[in-house]
RNA sequence: GGGCAGUUAGCUCAGCUGGUAGAGCAUUCGCUUGACGUGCGAAAGGUCAUUGGUUCAAGUCCAAUACUGCCCACCA
């Protein structure tokens, strides 16, 4: 008899999943109750890490587990045209390639590097999926680029503009100036940076800023209402010499908003550049004075100041305050600085014309679907925060001045470019004035604008007609990291709300961010990355999904090493070898009896001891608690118990048992029902296997259990 | 300033609806040349952060405290 080998030799892994493809084997059964799941669609930038394939395992297990108990299982992949995010690579791309910058190199010769660019990266995220050996419909592979997507998107603008939910204004908004466009407050984070507050002398006045530049756009003071301190000027107009030597007026206003603690209790008022003095403006009807450029340097309206970089007005505004003898004295103060999450730049707020969708009339809406049960999370805590996030929720900001994104289909009239059209297609003459050709907006969309529309979009909406729209939607779960939970699960929620007044998804697994062995994040700066198909590719894919399922909690943050793959490339290595032994041990009986292959009924008229009829009890006993685990999302538990169960009591208990049975009845005859038990229970359990490790348990079948 | 989470063996973490603490790795001892890039058997190691409460019974529920981490927020 040939030597079986003694692993599992994963490097087939690739072979097994393309004949798993070529047999149709990921299709909805068409029958059966549906379990749906739409992917998230990784950023076609090509870089996947643990997160992703952390994502996968458990989209693959729980897919696998509902379909070979007979559910309609659909698992719908994608990819992310990711506009900023890839922009910036793309730039940076032909920066070091063809050392010029993407306005040299023009918007449509830039785009068409774009699409080189997917074209490269789109294949590897593909296979990427694959080689993690996820059962997911590739015949309805979707990427948020494709030209449904964009019929998608623009539906979803149009019909959004048409209820009074996307509006046109402006506003406030974060602005990049580095990447010179509007961001959403959700890709802005804050750092703490040690900074100065000044006390400047506006006369009578004297107020405290941590932004002297600004004083160039103020338009008023404010003081608190009841302040005594300032009782005397509300309502009046102060006069005061101001930093280049002339004098100046401006009205003193009370709002309860003003913070008396605060500095001296009186505040300046900047409108065009503080969310605050903004507010104050609106309320109040102060004038706002834009001091600040687009392009990150001060306006005309700066006066003297006109071209200074930030800094520079800084440092000069300062200067010539000394000089006037108008600094009260200045204290050290933390600052809270913006900055754009992805650029790293400093976030300048001003003033810009921006396309935004009216999330704050869904958010009642959207609190009740998740407080009424009608949407589950996983863990529920972070109900709380999502709660938290939509009470503290601003209009969302969705265009973006960059190149790369979908278009806005919206329609500016050339002689009254004030006047807007939107609708699908370009009006062939312009319905405001009869006589121009119309100008599209030159903006595009947030990426996030068509991650929100996935889980209808990839099942044909706004195709009502559509049957897997019909029938896998809404979906059954969707599966995500916890820190994305604002960017997509959140705007997901409302915008399914407002376009298909459902819910997109009926559970929500939020999983944890992977930390290094050390706790720390993750990143390519810190060099500490840890690369999902590097590790495949070393320890088998099977290990890998097992290593990340097991370590996981929903929720919590798991500190990763490779130590933990490889006690599951051992225990691959046990079920193999345990495997082989049963194969050995039963090869011949088996043959004799001519089993078909799947058919794990045990006959009846076997005589068990006492010792069997224990064990075949607490099989039965663990796949009923195990199969429980699954249902309630407890894959890690699942897990870990399946481990323990496999390698101590059966490997190690059963096995070894009927191993001396076997033995000491040497012929075949007199050990045959133990070898029929010993195999049946091994087949039980690798069914339970393959939802965790779909690779070894085909290598298994092919390789020992033929 | 507000919120959320974590704190269990040396390390990484499990522990569902409360009932005399578990795994992997590391350590110690023994065994094993035919399933097992090893495995098997055994040992050692924890007042489950602290304090108080509920209970016949709490790592498990409640309250407070401490430390760590994360998130949110218009103190200019």
């Amino acid at each position: 008899m040939e030597e079986l080998p003694t692993k599992f030799d994963h490097t087939k892994e690739a072979d097994i999943y393309r004949r798993w493809e070529e047999a149709k084997a990921f299709e909805p059964s068409g029958h059966g109750e549906v379990f749906s799941v739409i992917m998230p669609p990784p950023n076609v930038t090509g870089d996947l890490h643990l997160g992703h394939a952390l994502t996968y395992a458990v989209e693959d297990t729980l897919a696998r587990n509902k379909r070979r108990r007979g559910f309609n299982v659909l698992l719908l992949p994608g990819a992310d045209h990711a506009g900023i995010g890839t922009q910036i690579l793309v730039e940076k791309k032909i920066r070091e390639e063809k050392k010029i910058s993407r306005h040299e190199i023009g918007k449509k010769q830039f785009l068409q590097e774009v699409e080189e660019w997917v074209e490269h990266y789109l294949p590897r995220v593909k296979s990427a999926i694959k080689r993690f050996g996820v059962s997911c419909d590739w015949s309805r592979f979707r990427y948020t680029m494709d030209n449904h997507s964009k019929l998608a998107v623009q539906t979803a603008f149009i019909e959004l503009h048409k209820k009074g939910l996307i509006y046109r204004g402006t506003y406030l908004v974060n602005w990049d100036p580095k990447l010179q466009t509007a961001l959403s407050d959700d890709e802005v984070s804050y750092q703490e940076i040690p900074g100065q507050l000044y006390f400047i002398k506006y006369g009578p006045i004297t107020v405290a800023t941590t932004r002297p530049e600004t004083k160039l756009g103020d338009t008023a003071i404010a003081v608190h209402p009841h302040d005594l301190r300032y009782e005397q000027f509300v309502g009046t107009e102060i006069e005061f010499t101001n930093e280049s030597g002339q004098k100046q007026k401006l009205p003193v206003i009370a709002d309860a908003s003003v913070d008396r603690q605060f500095g001296t209790g009186a505040l300046k008022v900047t409108p065009a550049h503080d969310p605050l003095d903004y507010q104050l403006g609106q309320k109040h009807k102060l004038e706002s004075k834009s001091v600040i450029g687009t392009d990150g340097k001060m306006t005309t309206e700066a006066g003297a100041y006109a071209g200074l970089t930030i800094a520079e007005a800084r440092e000069k505004i300062l200067a010539d305050l000394q000089t006037h003898n108008l600094i009260e004295k200045i204290i050290d103060h933390t600052i809270r600085q913006p900055i754009a999450e992805r650029s790293g730049a400093i976030v300048e707020k001003l003033l810009s014309p921006q396309w935004f969708v009216k999330t704050t009339a869904i958010k009642d809406q959207a609190h009740q679907v998740v407080s009424s049960k009608q949407i589950q999370f996983l863990p529920k805590s972070l109900e709380k925060v999502y709660f938290n996030w939509l009470d503290n929720l601003h209009d969302w900001c969705i265009s973006r001045q960059i190149w790369w994104g979908h278009s806005i289909p919206a329609y500016y009239c050339d002689n009254q470019p004030e006047k807007v059209v939107v609708a699908l297609e370009k009006p062939a003459t312009c319905p405001i004035c009869n006589d121009c050709r119309m100008t599209q907006d030159q903006d595009v969309l947030d990426t996030w604008f068509s991650s929100t529309l996935w889980p209808f979009s990839t099942l044909g909406w706004p195709d009502q007609t559509s049957n897997d729209l019909k029938e896998f939607f809404p979906t059954s779960l969707m599966e995500t990291g916890a820190d994305i939970l604002f960017f997509w699960v959140a705007r997901m929620i409302i915008m399914s709300l407002a376009l298909t007044e459902q819910v997109p998804f009926k559970n929500v697994y939020f999983h944890g961010l992977i930390l290094d062995k050390d706790g720390k994040k993750m990143s390519k700066s810190k060099g500490n990355i840890l690369d999902p198909l590097k590790l495949a590719d070393q320890y088998g894919a099977d290990a890998l999904r097992m290593s990340l399922i097991g370590g996981n909690s929903p929720g919590l943050a798991q500190k990763y090493s490779e130590q933990k793959l490889l006690k599951y490339r051992n225990f691959v290595t046990k079920i193999w070898n345990a495997s082989r032994f049963v194969a050995e041990a039963t090869a011949s009986q088996h043959a004799s009896h001519q089993q078909s292959a799947g058919n794990q009924k045990l006959n009846a008229n076997l005589d068990l001891d006492d010792r069997e009829k224990a064990f075949l009890k607490k099989l039965a006993g663990f796949e009923t608690l195990h199969q429980k685990r699954i249902d309630q999302f407890y894959l890690n538990v699942a897990l870990e118990e399946l481990y323990e169960f496999f390698w101590q009591d059966f490997a190690s208990d059963f096995l070894e048992y009927e191993k001396g049975v076997i033995r000491e009845a040497k012929g075949l005859e007199g050990s045959k029902h133990n070898q029929a038990i010993l195999r049946h229970s091994l087949e039980r359990l690798l069914v339970i296997i393959s939802d965790f490790a779909p690779f070894l348990n085909q290598g298994i079948h092919d390789t020992l259990l033929s």
